[in-house]
RNA sequence: GUGGGCGUAGCUCAGUUGGUUAGAGCGUCGGACUGUGGCUCCGAAGGUCGCGGGUUCGAGUCCCGUUGCCCACCCCA
């Protein structure tokens, strides 16, 4: 058989792996200071759960998605992004009802089936916040908080991201807004490409995020929502500007972001590196969607939320030349001269390790020599060797690995003797 | 889905105009007078040269196909 991992997947040895538990940590440690509580959500869901989401014109619906039917004809689907099982999931439990709020976070893989390159991959990883049952825009000055503090936490230098901002307005000034772009684009049709003219139709304001330098300069001159919002929307966003002031976190107005999922509302913004991620840029973004749990038939409920790739965190980390998780070290390595004293030695380790420490040994008769050097590998800071001669006289003998000094200690008394050595 | 680059030991790579037993460094294992590490020295193990065809007396080296990886487009975390 083939033994490579799938197109898109990688193994996360465990020099990522601890990278991964790192950034989980991290994680854990620093929104539940903001008051969110873990969620775990399934992996797959009924595939409606995405496509009324996210939006079938998006590129995730409509070309991303690892769709299959199970056993018995179901439509289920890996899940391309966190959020839209989080509110379903809060929607069946009612964790938001009537008036509550919910404050959740997840963490875990996602799925989409796209062509891998550097930061993007088929399965990736994503920690997610999400609020439900709130509208005011503090709360999305406290979220947008949140997601720069972890960067900050994990070591991304504040130098190098940028917090892009903006505002999608809501059903009340959108459509007018789509309308006028979609005229717009129709308007300069010959000057753009084939793909915008496309979308006129689809999702115009996904024009804005076209690459093609023609396109970009075209939409330069494009009518922008910021001059369109509605008077609540405008409020809600100068709102959201000015609790971000109130706590330093700087951001840039970018009024041509938009966002590849259908469901947000008002508040977007995303995280942008300068370093190490290839031709991908965003390590975090995020919005508001007060329409989606009524998307899924559930009562008016405001939410918002963001999600952070741990790939991409971790490239970027690498370029800003961050070490991150550093691997466990020995404590403390037990040596066997010969096999006779073998139980001996692993009876040792053992005593020690329930006695909290770090304890390795060999098991497969390696000689002495062989078992130092694994020692110093491990980065032991003591060895206790037991031989035939300590095990005569009822002791053992332990090495400083750094200063060389030998000492004895009985056999009966190791563990407090090694403790009490390693400081 | 499209384009470009690359696939040689566990890892990073060399392999001359196609020519005999495919190399190096690192790593691993063993050894350098009797039970002791980091440096040094010696030695060993380890390779279907991605896979399949073809050209040739002969291919890791050339041609075709295929597959995988990487990077980019698209889009996003």
């Amino acid at each position: 058989m083939d033994a490579r991992a799938p197109k898109g997947t990688v193994d996360m040895l465990p020099g990522t792996a601890r990278a991964w538990e790192f950034m989980t940590k991290t994680a854990q440690d620093l929104f539940g200071r903001y008051g969110f509580e873990p969620i775990y959500t399934p992996l797959f869901e009924h595939t409606e759960v995405f496509t009324r989401g996210i939006g079938e014109a998006t590129d995730i619906v409509s070309k991303e998605m690892y769709t299959f039917e199970d056993r018995s004809g179901r439509s289920l689907t890996l899940r391309p992004e966190g959020t839209a099982g989080v509110v379903r999931a809060a929607l069946e439990h009612g964790l938001a009802a009537q008036g509550s709020s919910a404050k959740l976070y997840y963490a875990g893989p996602m799925f989409r089936y796209e062509r891998p390159q550097k930061g993007r991959m088929r399965q990736f990883w994503q920690i997610g916040a999400e609020v439900l049952g709130a509208a005011e825009p503090s709360t999305d000055a406290e979220i947008i908080t949140l997601l720069v503090r972890f960067f900050e936490s994990v070591g991304i230098p504040l130098d190098r991201m940028t917090l892009l901002l903006n505002s999608m307005g809501d059903e009340a000034c959108r459509p007018a807004y789509r309308e006028r772009v979609r005229q717009f684009i129709l308007q300069k049709g010959a000057e753009l490409c084939e793909e915008c003219n496309r979308r006129a139709d689809t999702n115009p304001l996904r024009a804005f995020d076209c690459k093609n330098p023609e396109c970009v300069a075209v939409m330069a001159d494009a009518p922008l929502l910021r001059d369109s919002l509605c008077d609540e929307c405008a409020e809600h966003y100068e709102s959201v500007k000015r609790h971000l002031d109130l706590v330093g976190i700087a951001y840039v107005e970018a009024p041509r972001l938009v966002r590849g999922l259908d469901y947000y509302t008002r508040t977007v913004f995303e995280v942008q590196v300068t370093h190490g991620l290839g031709s991908q840029n965003a390590i975090g973004g995020g919005g508001r969607y007060d329409r989606l749990m009524q998307e899924y038939g559930g009562p008016p409920t405001p939410g918002l939320g963001f999600a952070l790739g741990f790939e991409r965190t971790l490239l970027a980390l690498e370029a800003a030349g961050v070490d991150v998780g550093a691997a466990p070290r020995t404590d403390v390595y037990v040596a066997a001269v010969d096999a006779d004293v073998r139980p001996a030695a692993f009876v040792t380790a053992a005593r020690l390790r329930d006695a909290g420490m770090a304890a390795s040994l060999d098991h497969q008769a390696r000689s002495l020599k062989s078992q130092f050097k694994q020692a110093d590998r491990l980065g032991a800071r003591l060895v206790v060797v037991i031989g035939p001669d300590e095990l005569a006289s009822g002791q053992v003998t332990i090495r400083n690995m750094d200063t060389k000094d030998e000492t004895r200690a009985a056999v009966d008394d190791v563990v407090v003797a090694v403790r009490s050595r390693l400081g």
